[in-house]
DNA sequence: CATTAAAATCCAATCGATTGTATTATTTTG
DNA sequence: CAAAATAATACAATCGATTGGATTTTAATG
């Protein structure tokens, strides 16, 4: 890149032809005779000619790039969202910019800077917890660049947004943990001015309620949902004096280190004495053992979707008011952790 | 970004001053008085000037970023390599781009030309298991762009890599099984043109050797060391008239799914009939029952150096020549999978 | 105050590709 | 064969920022 890359006006010496020539050429404009087209195409490859993607985005005004934002690339969730995001655009011909906010808010306005700085055509994000302004985002409004949320969005925005039926899913959940004989049953909740959480928390409150279990807020365990935040809500929950017969954390990865630290340092056995239930079907949740139950919500269908609807707007295809919300379908997945045979 | 961002040249007006006077305001150059630079630098943040890195890259031929090529990055080692790496660019004012080649040799030359059509000023990668050919980076060479491997690279390659001392490492782990009284340990291999899983073969093999173990070619599970590689030699080495009485892993992931196959449907116990092992310390070995032995390698610290030493060869402080090769320092983790107490 | 030095700013070319317009080459037609 | 029509290619401006050189403004000096 330093001294030499080829340039069309390279090839345009080599043939004796104007750059515009060439340009059009490889574009394959009407403008240029199939036999230019295939002289310049073959000199092309044989200069090793590649496009140089900040003249042709600076010309053009359209970078072909859309920008990704999730709090963490390494969540199995996310990264096979990205996936499916990468699948459907390198297929529409757009390159991908990701970026991870670590669930922080400076972080993610960083990233959001460095995503318009790029020009991207379009942004598909996945809110930071630690999110609750928006100005950062708003740039792309005002710049017109469409935004299609995934999992996480931004509450009361208008701009289309893929998921599944937190709440939905959430009561299946519980329901399934209510049927199997628990009656006091926690919660594990991150912070609810997130819908995902706040849809979790009300599907977990109206299972209860539509079987006649009063909701006790001292199972209800408010924390980020990390590894540590399972192990300090275990053991809040077996402080108690009266400890719960089952927990359905919000996430698999405090579901996960919760159950580990029930086993480890409690008398108590899963799921005979208390059951759990995480969400995301993470690969862990089918390694360990029991198996722990959870929801699967496949992360490529909703990349996938995103980057489609994402796509479609770039392209003016898809009026944004239309299609406001898309739900993609999840599963309840029952496993030993909740089950006993 | 459609119609309207802010330029310079909407500064300049806004302003009656040049846009070289706005670029040179912004940029600090000392041939602007401090009073027009802060006039400047007010005007651009009420305007929310953002530049435009197409239009800087291409004229100063510099893109400020970097790229980044890894198998998946999903996997918890190359997951936290891109935090690592992202750290230290970040710090010296560069971006990072991302691509994954899913382990697939097409897909890793397509990242390389959409890393080269970005111009990015150096990369980063870690080599697909399917990658025997090397062109598709030899074009960086050609443009003098500094590359740096990191984990995987490629065979009698001069650029600088960053990795741990595999042999070393596994070395470590297959003396550590055989302390604990195991004489029949099979390995799990991934495809041995790549240097990791040469060195962890031979790491294994030198042990064995050294402690007057054959080798029972019957025992090595040539695989891609997928989840159901791993159940697949499980498979295998029960089916064995002579099974193991231990399993070393290439990797987590194989030796996750193979205990837990071995837990499930046979009658040996773990560890006490067949002792585990794995390689990377990815979460999920500390969260299983029995935990799984494995080796820590820190990705982070990998991709610190490695973006490290990068940024050194783009900014020409180092040369390439001398450090060829970085060790990063690794740690033998012993779990119950290996261990009875 | 005129002259020179220094400071501040402006002009214009450039990076690589694209694209509207102008020009040249070729073919068609009367 | 000349004129008109059409095809093929060349010219030149442009995208937004940078940068060497020229110009203007201000300050310093005799």
């Amino acid at each position: 890149m330093k001294k030499g890359a080829v340039t069309i006006h390279d090839i345009a010496r080599h043939l004796s032809l104007d750059s515009s020539t060439i340009s059009r050429a490889l574009n394959d404009s009407p403008r240029v005779t199939m036999k230019t087209k295939e002289r310049v195409k073959k000199a092309a490859a044989e200069l090793g000619y590649r496009p140089n993607l900040m003249a042709t985005g600076l010309r053009t005004q359209r970078s072909k790039t859309i920008g990704v934002i999730v709090p963490w690339i390494s969540r199995h969730f996310f990264s096979s969202a990205i996936s499916g995001i990468e699948q459907v655009a390198y297929q529409e011909g757009f390159r991908v910019m990701i970026c991870q906010s670590h669930d922080d808010y400076d972080r993610e306005v960083v990233n959001a800077f460095a995503l318009f700085d790029n020009r991207v055509e379009g942004v598909l994000a996945s809110i930071a917890m630690d999110t609750t302004s928006f100005d950062h985002l708003q740039r792309f409004k005002d710049e017109q660049t469409p935004t299609v949320f995934f999992d996480r969005y931004p509450p009361g925005i208008k701009s289309c947004h893929v998921v599944i039926d937190d709440f939905e899913a959430a009561y299946r959940v519980t329901e399934h943990l209510i049927q199997h004989g628990s009656k006091r049953i926690a919660h594990f909740s991150g912070p609810r001015h997130l819908n995902i959480y706040r849809d979790r928390y009300e599907g977990y409150k109206k299972a209860l309620d539509d079987y006649n279990l009063a909701l006790d807020p001292a199972l209800v365990f408010d924390c980020r949902l990390l590894a540590d935040d399972g192990i300090k809500g275990a053991q809040h929950l077996l402080s108690l004096g009266d400890p719960p017969d089952a927990i359905f954390s919000a996430n698999d990865l405090a579901a996960l280190s919760a159950m580990r630290h029930i086993q480890k340092n409690s008398p108590f056995s899963i799921p005979g004495d208390i059951a759990i239930a995480g969400f995301s079907n993470s690969p862990s949740t089918s390694i360990i053992e029991p198996g722990l139950t959870t929801v699967d919500q496949s992360g490529e269908e909703i990349g996938k979707a995103a980057a489609k609807q994402l796509i479609a707007e770039i392209r003016g295809t898809i009026d944004t008011a239309v299609q406001e919300k898309v739900i993609i379908h999840s599963k309840l997945i029952v496993r030993g952790s909740s089950c006993k045979h």
